[in-house]
DNA sequence: GCAGGTTACTTGTACGTCCAAGGAAACGAA
DNA sequence: TTCGTTTCCTTGGACGTACAAGTAACCTGC
């Protein structure tokens, strides 16, 4: 129980953290998760499906996440050249600017006042990875 | 950054298969976080605000979380003796038989599916706290 | 080729969270 | 006493999430 509880509020301490970091850039922490995403991928393009799956998270965020985005013109929808069902997100230019601001942002505002140990954070990302893997997480 | 990433995880892991416990019930986590305060609290009643701070909450997530506690008849507003700005909740016999079996269907369903050793858990439990501390939680 | 089933995305509803703004009661100082 | 400030709760709007239903496109088997 105590896991469940600890958890929740780690998660809600850093959540308010990081979203009060990138609340001045216009973004969330989930819209973050996908701009980086595109950033990272081999094309900078994804299916809408495909960023749900990495992410763990249901179809109807995505395309919550991709309006926002898009709106913004940091990624830019695009039909799939074979796939008449499928949209593809493309990360723009512009996109990968503010992504690349935002992970700066992030490293020099929220992971320096955690108030954990080198050591102390590679425990809890180990052992959370294992509850992850056990969820059938990518980790 | 990992350390952010397996938090946000980890916290929508355990909250999927914490509400697919309870949603059998009624309940929701949040909703059984409140009557379980309620449950534990000396005189079944607690000032709303009061239920906000220990859960680090917003006020206006405790109004809607009574509400729907009290439409379903497991708290019940009290106005506060002395204090004609504060409202009471104050947990019912039925409040409290479910809270408890919430309890039970959590402790058998999800606990034990976490797949972590209580070694393990104990270390997350542990550095999590920490973090926890550092924010201002209770813990 | 076409009908039935599957897959992919969107839309609408619901929930929990927050913030901002409002009303009511209490407190404090003049 | 009274006026201003503070505290407490509620309401309305925004965001992210999930689920369910709907639409459109693909694909398979006859």
């Amino acid at each position: 129980m105590a896991l469940v509880t600890s958890v929740m509020r780690a998660h809600q301490i850093l959540l308010a953290r990081v979203d009060e970091a990138l609340a001045p850039l216009g973004l969330t922490f989930s819209r973050y998760e996908v701009l980086m995403l595109l950033s990272f991928s081999r094309t900078g393009r994804l299916p809408l499906g495909k960023i749900g799956e990495r992410l763990q998270v249901h179809a109807a965020s995505v395309t919550n996440a991709i309006d926002r985005l898009e709106a913004e013109g940091l990624v830019r929808r695009l039909p799939h050249p074979t796939d008449g069902r499928t949209t593809l997100a493309a990360v723009t230019a512009k996109g990968r600017r503010l992504g690349q601001r935002a992970t700066e942002v992030l490293n020099a505002e929220v992971f320096e006042c955690s108030g954990l140990t080198e050591e102390r954070i590679r425990e809890v990302v180990g052992a959370l990875a294992d509850l992850r893997r056990n969820a059938g997480d990518f980790v």
